[in-house]
DNA sequence: ACGATATCGGCACGGTGCGTGTCGATCTAT
DNA sequence: ATAGATCGACACGCACCGTGCCGATATCGT
């Protein structure tokens, strides 16, 4: 069921995302759809917890900028391989036009992700690799909404010269200097 | 007839925004819709040019970090007053199904946005507010991209205090270090 | 083991928007 | 004045939505 939606993704994209598309796909009612979930964003925010999410956590050894790049690459590559990338931006169309949804979509995804890099900087920043006086919750918000906005609303790419450049900020801003 | 688009926007949001209904509201028949825009996307696109970017332009004088702040709270502002959300949003939203629309997009508002924001910055650097070997494209994005991403995606404002320390950010990174 | 109940897939319905076609009425240009 | 273009209006087939109904199958209690 949620595997049918993800095989729809991959093969027509967003836009046959229809529950009826899925319910023909499943070979299922469209009750039976509707019994679990009372509309298409639910069953894609679930269908996107089956393939997200689940590998992306840090290594943690090393030196933070490398860390941070790594994961930054493995994240990318996920939103460029189907179905994630489509059924990812389905849910954010959706969620443009439903102010509970967009809450929905925050509290199980992004804020996830953004938690993630607040957890690994803010080690970073206990041992000494960042500077120690500065809140580091903007810091997350950035590096999120960058690589995000970039994903979501350019036609660019996010490569390693975008993550570079990106990093290169970050580090500018709150690596110590001694 | 553009008119129309932002008048149903305002009352209705996006969801009320379709074809037949600017069609009913303006008095007018599908056809002449059809002949002018050959979909909903373009059409929202020329209405948002119709009441965004007008009046966007930064002020030039004193320091770089207070202009970027009154531009932001500008934009933030006109970001949250109907009609304007809602038909940014329905763009976005439109734009995830759709890599030429994205590009359309991007091209008319969100360049533009960087672009100005780009240009401000570099006369920030070579008044020496800034650090002068820095490459600066980045950093337009970056500003850019966590205001958007904040505005999209979470359920957070873009209020005094997400601007200030984003511009906290900005200013660690670049300002000149004497 | 058997009967009551719940759950399922399949089908049909009214409603709505899409994109196209058709038809008079009105406006324009020569 | 007349021929052509342009307009509003209405209608059509299509797709999807959300709901209701039916008959078959599965599940559970006794």
């Amino acid at each position: 069921m949620l595997e049918a939606t993800l095989e729809l993704a991959e093969e027509s994209g967003y836009g046959g995302l229809t529950i009826e598309a899925v319910a023909r796909r499943a070979g299922v009612g469209k009750h039976t759809i509707y019994r679990r979930w009372s509309n298409i964003a639910e069953l894609l925010l679930d269908a996107l917890s089956h393939v997200w999410i689940s590998d992306l956590d840090y290594r943690g050894d090393g030196p933070v900028r490398e860390d941070l790049r790594e994961q930054f690459l493995r994240s990318s590559h996920a939103l460029s391989t189907p179905p994630i990338g489509p059924v990812y931006r389905a849910v954010i169309a959706e969620a443009q036009s439903d102010p509970a949804l967009r809450e929905q979509l925050h509290e199980r995804f992004l804020a996830t992700v953004e938690q993630r890099t607040l957890d690994r900087i803010e080690r970073a920043q206990r041992a000494g690799e960042l500077n120690a006086e500065v809140d580091l919750r903007f810091a997350a918000e950035v590096l999120s909404g960058t690589l995000y906005y970039r994903w979501l609303l350019t036609p660019r790419p996010v490569d390693e010269e975008a993550i570079d450049g990106l990093l290169d900020m970050f580090t500018a801003a709150y690596a110590r200097r001694d």
